[in-house]
DNA sequence: ATAAATGCAAAACTTTTGCACCCGA
DNA sequence: TCGGGTGCAAAAGTTTTGCATTTAT
C-alpha cells in the first residue's frame, strides 16, 4: 500500500512532535482541530495507525484504557504517577546490551523496550513536615 | 472503607494467582464462570480493581485496548510481540538501585517498575531458511 | 444491623468501520 | 485517472455505574 501525503497526516505528526507530553487520541484531535475544523476522530485515530506502523511514533499502552502517543521514538523511559495518572520522562538510558541478550536468550527479535517506573510523584506524595502544613492531598 | 470478604473475590484471586498469563478482565470472567456460573462481569471489574488497590495484583496496560492483568507482583519485566500481542515473561532482573537512582534524582516515590521489550515472537518471525519451507506469516 | 458486595442492565467511553465523496501523485 | 485519504455516523468493544437485593461481619 502507497501511503500519500495529507494536511491532516502533517498536521497530526507536527502537533505530537511538538509536544514532550504523551497525549490520547482525543487531545491531539482538540489540537489539530483549532487548524483543522473539521478534522474528525476517525482521521485523527486512522493517521495514529498508519504512523505507528511507519515507525515515526509510539503507541504506549500505559494508561489504563486510552492509549497515549509519544512522537520522540528512541528507547526510552517513563515515570507514572499512579495518583495523578501524569506521565514523566526519565533520563535513565537503558543499556542496549540487555535487550541484545533477551533477544539472544529467547530467540526473539527485539526493535524496542520502555521501562516505566510506578509510584507517586512529586506533587501527589503525602507532605508531613510539621511546620509549614499544606492543603491535605488525600 | 472496610473491605469484606467475598467467594467471587476469592475466586478471581485465585484464577490470576494460577496462571503465569496475563489475561484479560473478560479471559478472567470466562475462568470464574466455570465455578461461579452467575457472576456478572461488573463484579470482575470491580474486583479487580479492589485486588489492585490491595497490591495484591498488578494491571498491565500494554496490550493496547484492553487491560491485562498479572497475579505476579514482584517487579518483572516483559516481551511483547507486536505481531500476535502475546506477552511473555522475561528473565532479566532490574537492578533495584535503578529504581532508586531515579526516585532520588526526580525526588518521587517508587512502588514498582516494568520493564517492556517490544518485537517479533519466535513464532512469529518471517522464517527464510532455504532447506525447511514453512507456512508463511505476513 | 449495617455497610460492603453482587447481579443485572443501562450508560459512558474509546476505537473501529462502512460508505460516498475528495484529492494527491 | 485511480487509489489512498477524509468526514460523517453507526457500530463494536471495553469499562463503569445506578439500583435493588444479598451477604459477611
Amino acid at each position: 500500500m502507497m501511503t500519500r501525503d495529507s494536511k491532516q497526516r502533517r498536521a497530526i505528526l507536527e502537533v505530537l512532535k511538538g509536544t514532550n507530553s504523551h497525549p490520547t487520541a482525543d487531545w491531539i484531535y482538540e489540537q489539530v482541530r483549532k487548524k483543522i475544523p473539521n478534522i474528525s476522530l476517525g482521521t485523527v485515530y486512522r493517521n495514529l495507525k498508519v504512523l505507528k506502523e511507519e515507525g515515526k511514533i509510539l503507541e504506549l499502552d500505559f494508561a489504563g484504557t486510552v492509549s497515549r502517543f509519544d512522537g520522540n521514538i528512541t528507547p526510552h523511559q517513563h515515570f507514572k504517577c499512579e495518583q495523578c495518572g501524569r506521565i514523566f520522562d526519565v533520563d535513565e538510558p537503558l543499556r542496549q546490551r540487555t535487550a541484545e541478550r533477551v533477544a539472544l536468550k529467547m530467540g526473539v527479535k527485539v526493535f524496542n523496550h520502555l521501562l516505566e517506573f510506578r509510584g507517586l510523584c512529586q506533587h501527589c506524595q503525602p507532605q508531613a513536615s510539621p511546620a509549614d502544613k499544606q492543603e491535605t492531598r488525600l
